[in-house]
DNA sequence: GCGCTATAAATCGTATATGATTTGAGACAT
DNA sequence: ATGTCTCAAATCATATACGATTTATAGCGC
């Protein structure tokens, strides 16, 4: 359901399994930006050697979600602004490609519980819950996403929003004034996609969606616009 | 400037030599889709041991340019049609975004080597090279979208042109009865930059080019179109 | 007190060693 | 000939050990 969260399945070797723990961590706001990952510390937390650590802390570095620099060590990555910039620009253009790409092929029944999603995120906004609207908005997306049906692309599109959930804090999806919007944006999305429209119209919906959730965080921080 | 032949530059720890070398080895065909990659025979190669080898393959791994299965081993990964088409189609994406982000950015002297690129590609269809066609081609994308303001998205286009490049034979740009039409796509997409055009009808005239050539080389194999 | 050096502690990086898993060859029965 | 069983070799996965590098600390001269 959610992205980052999805447990492995079956049976993995304990590099996996350090990779996923820590990712994890990262995710639940345990580990936060900036936070030290020692490997001896992590292997003793796991009860496993320092090698399978520092092969998972590698791959998470190769994700974005951690920096590591050699004989120094490694930590939670931090977003600056520029980066966050990028990041959701990124997300926006797959996504909106991901979404225009899954739109003919999804249901009735999706839409419909897409809207009812939606409806949910509405009620969050009557008793300020940002934290449910920004969950209920991963939700929204992926079920308009998941059907994608390009795994390179949609992987993509899971990695920006780990990127994005583990590294803002957990609300990066509510900026206040625009949620409502967004909500409106949603309705029109779906109404397109339900009357079949043209994938690039599809495409650029969903993709100026997200741009225009970035474009309102910025202007609220007064950073200079991308 | 090739994209995946770039030299790593200051120290290294063995692992990341290890990750390049193989990198290299699979780039220039010694090690072509299929080849079984076992960690102590590359170990005692480049005269290490297996820990660091297993890190480098785990990277390539979630790189896409090799499988690896778990008491298995690794093996250079087989594009199959529907993953090179997955492939291109993200490609697509992301490189026509990366152009049209940079296109503002470019000035005179650049469009005019990128215009000196291609009639060296036309060059290229009179006396048949397709090889250097190929290198070419690469040169004058890269050209194109190496000024990308966002490096998380110019990441994405080397990898997906790594993806490409190491694992489709070297001459997949070039497809018979495809390429002088390619070279006036070309031509076309200078000028739209040249004159300042919209970013996003910059942005379809890339995405489009590529998929172009996509189509060409799907419907040359009789392969279902994507 | 401030800065410098020397030393110790912490941590990383990887070679080595060992157990676990898979693969392949040969023996054997059918 | 075919299938299957057994065992050995190859290979992976990881714990351990140790050297290299960095960081922290204490001492010393000024």
């Amino acid at each position: 359901m959610t992205v980052s969260t999805d447990s492995p399945t079956g049976d993995l070797s304990k590099a996996q399994l350090a990779h996923h723990w820590i990712r994890s961590r990262i995710s639940d706001g345990t580990f936060s930006p900036g936070y030290r990952l020692v490997l001896g510390q992590i292997a003793r937390e796991l009860d496993v050697s320092a090698v399978p650590v520092r092969e998972a802390i590698r791959l998470l570095e190769a994700e974005g979600l951690v920096t590591f620099e050699r004989n120094i060590g490694a930590q939670v990555a931090m977003l600056d602004a520029t980066e966050y910039v990028h990041t959701m620009q990124t997300l926006s253009l797959v996504e909106g490609y991901a979404t225009a790409l899954s739109a003919p092929v999804l249901d009735a029944d999706t839409l419909e519980r897409a809207r009812q999603i939606n409806a949910e995120m509405a009620d969050c906004l009557g008793h300020f819950d940002p934290v449910s609207f920004t969950r209920l908005n991963l939700e929204f997306h992926s079920t308009l996403f998941e059907a994608c049906p390009n795994p390179h692309l949609l992987d993509l599109v899971h990695r920006g929003w780990s990127r994005l959930s583990a590294l803002r804090d957990s609300i990066f999806s509510f900026v206040p004034g625009r949620a409502h919007e967004s909500v409106a944006e949603h309705t029109a999305l779906l109404d397109l996609i339900e009357n079949g429209a043209d994938p690039l119209q599809v495409e650029l919906a969903a993709r100026n969606h997200r741009l225009g959730t970035l474009d309102a965080f910025l202007a609220r921080q007064n950073t200079p616009a991308r």
